[in-house]
DNA sequence: TATGAATGAGCATTCATTCAT
DNA sequence: GATGAATGAATGCTCATTCAT
């Protein structure tokens, strides 16, 4: 129980409350280690209610990793809608991205470091949301280099959810580097590139001697 | 049991053998989900063996994680010392570093998306490992640039290290691509950039109003 | 929920419903797999009200034995009653009491095999019930036999009522076959040596060679 | 943990241990009803054991059926084989069949009295050895009746079985009574009626009328 | 060296039962 | 009168770990 304990909550508020707390857990200790007496504990709830409300452990699991998703689409697509022009919106986009997913650790965390321990229906669900995931940024990127070839943009897409996924690690030990300062970071690291790649060109690689 | 049964092998064999193992099955299963038993039987031998070798599940994680690390980490030093310039040792270090990663995915799975379940000792093994891949790579990276500050080598790092990591999964849809080829095509989209980003300089997004 | 759901209903009539409900579930599941919701759905109310009309599931459960064996003992004596002249008697009550047994599969269920499975109250009521329903056959057995003595009836009674239970089964495999043939057929087997068994006469078993 | 413990027992040896516990809890407690732990318990291990030997709780109920099931039968059918001339074997064998119930309450009550609470994989091997002994029972019968239908043989078995299984109910009120006195009073209570009713002949009910 | 036998501790899940409305 | 919301207390099952041989 934490905190002031309000009981009898209407459904949709508790069933919130209840996927809030299992994103905390689930996110910083695992699908498995995490122990749903931890997560009722942490919603000021018993653990019959989260079966009540889930189903089962997994059930919990995929509502989270669900609504996460969602919320990591709609977000940078949504700040994306903002921008005027291919440019700036790829800019607008991308920057929120980095923000969600450097100021959403618990969320990011479950939907992009816990593939391999689960499976099944969670599997499913998490492929459906990185996928969905993906989908945006490509079709972000896509949008702003007019005649690319998705594939490329595909490319792209899973250089920079990469690179932007291993940066949140840099920033923990940065503390002073906003979202923003990091993507600008990014950009200017990839933007003159990223704009050939899309466009096909390719460069060769220095050959120190015969490489 | 696999195979042929060999029994009364030398330590170091037995060791190695075992190692082997773990690495299948933490990769496939995750730390949590891994069962020791699978575990012993992949390895032909019993339970009590593994914790006669390693002490407890944890211990034989811990050498899975060092092995792994070292080995990534001498592949891919060995490769760039063998280019002539900084810019081909870059080129070539980073070749070995991407073919590891996408030819050794067991090894890169334990080692780079276990890390939030598991806590203490590993945690420790994880983290040191991980920072010595890091510091390789960094290392490699900063020898290219001269003057560059340290901080924005290993920003570049991270960037790099997080792609490669993000296109491994790009690559599984894409089975046609080579793993040279792959870091070609991200070489292309990065090395312009990471050159100047290195050298510190600035680039500014896009602003809104003209793309 | 099932049907049209009538709100309000008078208690009597709510008790009856939920018996009803009860005597399904109990008879399909057993006592112990069987579950307070699904009675309390199948009765188209909520659970709370099982727990207003009958205290707990124990308590539901010996309402249901009571009045089951109450309905047993009193349709087959009724039927006694019908017929003029001790044989007819007992002939008419058996039939009836065989009838009941095989048209009214739940209550006999819920009375005769569930014993095991429950303790304390329960165990007390079954066995009233049980009892007064074996006394009723004992009864019609005694009174076709004037000099009988009680325990003799007792003990055909015993074997009537497992013949008859275990017919059922019988029954259940060959489905042209009336309740009343069944009983004809048990009748035929058991008539003649039922009355010498009362009168105390004994039959010597062959003895093959020496047995 | 009962009397003397012996450890590292072979594994045959405990797994009839194991099956020893299960049908005193079982018929005592019936299949829901049972816990695990108390079955362990009685066995004098852990709970573990019964896992590692049977899979689960249904798994060990399943052994202990077949085990009953077919001590069952081939006791029966053993002690029918000693009779010579059919008459005498169907005596030696229905004695045996009675004293088989009156004697293992505890595996009569599981085969017998369990059915409705169980399903699945248990209810199949339940319907398996219960048809097994009512098949031995039914070709006992049929064999001292040369000419009888085989559906006559198959009625006959199932009243005795079920007389049989009521019987004991009787018995535990007169410990006076051994089995073979029990069987004694069904066969004379049976015998001539059981003859004329594998031959086919079929007595008329009395009529109100004439008594 | 090597292992079959054994277990303590923990976890997901269920269910009878009770409030607060 | 009636119920949606909530829970304490089990219970089946698993797994890392350890003896005894």
């Amino acid at each position: 129980m934490s905190e002031k304990v309000r009981r009898r909550l209407p459904r949709q508020v508790r069933e919130q409350q209840i996927i809030d707390a299992g994103m905390q857990v689930f996110s910083k200790r695992g699908y498995h280690a995490a122990v749903v007496d931890e997560i009722a504990d942490l919603a000021g709830i018993s653990k019959p209610m989260v079966y009540l409300y889930f189903g089962s452990k997994e059930g919990l699991f995929i509502a989270c990793i669900r609504r996460e998703g969602e919320r990591l689409t709609e977000e940078f697509q949504g700040a994306a809608r903002e921008g005027h022009g291919a440019e700036a919106q790829l800019w607008a986009g991308l920057t929120a991205f980095f923000t969600f997913v450097a100021g959403h650790r618990d969320g990011w965390v479950v939907l992009y470091r816990q593939a391999p321990e689960v499976g099944g229906e969670v599997a499913a669900e998490v492929t459906r949301q990185r996928s969905s995931v993906m989908a945006a940024v490509t079709g972000l990127v896509a949008s702003s280099s007019p005649g690319g070839a998705s594939e490329e943009a595909e490319f792209v897409a899973h250089a920079l959810v990469g690179a932007a996924d291993s940066l949140t690690d840099w920033m923990e030990r940065h503390p002073g580097e906003s979202p923003e300062r990091v993507t600008l970071r990014l950009m200017n690291m990839v933007w003159i590139g990223m704009r050939s790649a899309l466009r096909g060109e390719v460069w060769t690689p220095p050959s120190g001697e015969g490489a």
